[in-house]
DNA sequence: CTCGTTCATTAAATCGATAAAACGAACCTA
DNA sequence: TAGGTTCGTTTTATCGATTTAATGAACGAG
């Protein structure tokens, strides 16, 4: 078989038209042969699938969204990340939609979304000059975002990594159980031996953070173990941690669990501080598996959240939206998995 | 003024043949008013105007592609970030490109590059297809990386985010001055009242390496310092790090200089070993202000690219290269800044 | 043997923009 | 006043695909 030339070898890419001619039949033939190849005689669509072989044709995208007003684009909103957060695995998550859409034939289209408070104008932007099939979003925990209601009113399909905390529940969302995460950190620490074990999280009042607190809390009540006294919250900051962290120190918790890396690091200080060693004498988890998490020392046990799956689940469901306007809406929580290092190191044997 | 209505809030988008009836002129002529104005009388252009903001008319991308060859997109492909490594911001160059891109009438579109060697499969793909205009590269410094050459001999306008090693330069590139980050912060050690500075860094070979060993020599050489038994050389891991920093403290290193963040987490823990404290008895240097640096305790000191300023030059670069295909190629090195935290303190007042 | 079906294929129309060519009015020159 | 410019606008053609309507061949029934 002649290998097949490079569509722009030549001069300018191969239209249909070309393979149409190759093919000795005419160009709706050609666009059968792709989109209902069940239309055509068996042995004209052998002829015709050998030309679009051997010429490497790709259909012009452009031309086919003038003509079906579909893109097969899916946009996303790129925020900068606001610097000292640790929000730095979105690359993963990027990596991973990516692929799924490409999988299905569709691409993802960039635009910056500014940093403050989320503006529309991007997802005009995106929906009048390129026709985008829908929208993934990120970010989504903030008040008053105004994103889901307007494209759920423009009837854009759309999906959110990260649920909807308030009780209007909007769309399709994909999130990881954070609760389900800080559940499996108790049940790993109470196989350790473990049985006073203590939460570091964050202010109440965020979604995010109260899941996570929640897990750990429906773990301990599981168990029948103490949680008063157990628990306490600071921003999330080193420093803030490791001063919060203390009064759960002083009264004997012999591990913590941490709704954030950054937060189970002020741990770490605060053992230190007081001559004592995490993962040796106070088992320390994490949440996020961040970069640091694992070239710490001793490497911190951290919960892993599925971002990969968090890509595919949204490109997964978008699709179903385009498919179904009006099916009922698909709301997945995914597992996060536990990475387990020496910050919760197994009794001596 | 009548507020402008969404597009879609009737039903379907504006199309040129709208405003020109509006404007009582025909759709040529709208399309001058925005892609050539001093064509038009400035009293028709005025109409013309008033009627594109009051329509809220946005032109097509895909009808303007069709019949230009020319998308406006800008292909980008992403890779997964190899579990392990210490991921690299690339959020914040990502954001910084779509916001460059943006800004230029440009969009960025994604499209998922296999992890390992680089195949030309997706830039074919984007070619044929979406009819970039342009790639942005990124993870050029793997040997025999097939992409420059191919897309430099197809004629596609690119730029790549790292400089290339090897003699046969090919494109444009913008690339961040390592040797100049190490040499500031040799600089900044020695205003601090250093001499005995040692450099941590990889195994020689990569161009990244050579080029940070490179920069602490040139520096040291100018103060006429040794660089003798100052310097190691380590895989990009704390362990090996810890390790292979040890004979540099036994030889009396007072501050270390190293080629990444992970390194330089290695002489953290290389000196608590033998219990002296990062920054108050030996000063230390990381390499990438990677988010780990800011909430080590004490702060690690590090020098950081500029990730913003990069994914704007590569943004201009690409624009010129796209405007006139036999410039001559630009090449871009930007200078890092350094980061100081707590491990390189001032000296005691 | 003619007429109505069925089926595969083709011809024609269309999506929304822009480039090129045609057009017509105003103005200038001879 | 005829003829030539200049200038602004419109007409026409086009990009590459898909949708709809038309066409023609093969076939069966009457």
């Amino acid at each position: 078989m002649p290998r097949s030339p490079r569509s722009s070898s030549a001069k300018g890419p191969v239209t249909i038209a070309m393979v149409a001619a190759r093919a000795g039949v005419s160009a709706p033939t050609v666009s059968n042969a792709i989109n209902a190849p069940e239309k055509l005689r068996p042995e004209t669509l052998e002829r015709v699938l050998r030309a679009i072989e051997e010429t490497g044709y790709r259909p012009s995208r452009a031309a086919q969204t003038l003509r079906t007003r579909s893109s097969k684009l899916i946009g996303y909103g790129v925020r900068p990340t606001p610097p000292g957060t640790t929000a730095p695995v979105m690359d993963r998550f990027l990596h991973a939609l990516s692929e799924a859409a490409d999988d299905a034939g569709y691409r993802i289209l960039l635009f910056a979304s500014p940093p403050g408070g989320a503006s529309l104008k991007g997802y005009e932007d995106l929906l009048d000059q390129h026709d985008v099939d829908g929208f993934v979003l990120s970010d989504t925990d903030e008040r008053g975002d105004p994103r889901q209601p307007w494209l759920d009113k423009q009837g854009v399909p759309f999906v959110a990594f990260g649920r909807m905390w308030s009780k209007r529940q909007i769309g399709d969302w994909v999130d990881v159980d954070g609760a389900a995460g800080t559940d499996a950190a108790v049940e790993h620490l109470i196989s350790l031996g473990h049985r006073k074990i203590a939460f570091l999280g964050w202010e109440r009042g965020s979604g995010v953070g109260d899941d996570r607190a929640e897990g750990w809390q429906r773990a301990m009540r599981r168990h029948e173990l103490p949680t008063r006294a157990r628990r306490a919250q600071s921003a999330d900051d080193v420093d803030a941690a490791r001063t919060a962290v203390k009064p759960l120190l002083d009264a004997g918790a012999t591990a913590v669990v941490a709704a954030s890396d950054t937060l189970a690091l002020g741990c770490y200080y605060a053992l230190r501080e007081r001559g004592a060693t995490p993962g040796r004498d106070v088992a320390v988890v994490g949440f996020d598996d961040s970069p640091t998490a694992g070239i710490l020392s001793p490497g911190l046990t951290s919960v892993a959240q599925p971002l990969e799956a968090v890509g595919r689940e949204c490109v997964r469901l978008l699709l179903a939206r385009m498919a179904d306007q009006d099916a009922e809406p698909e709301r997945v929580l995914l597992e996060p998995s536990l990475v387990i290092r020496d910050s919760t190191p197994a009794p001596d044997a």
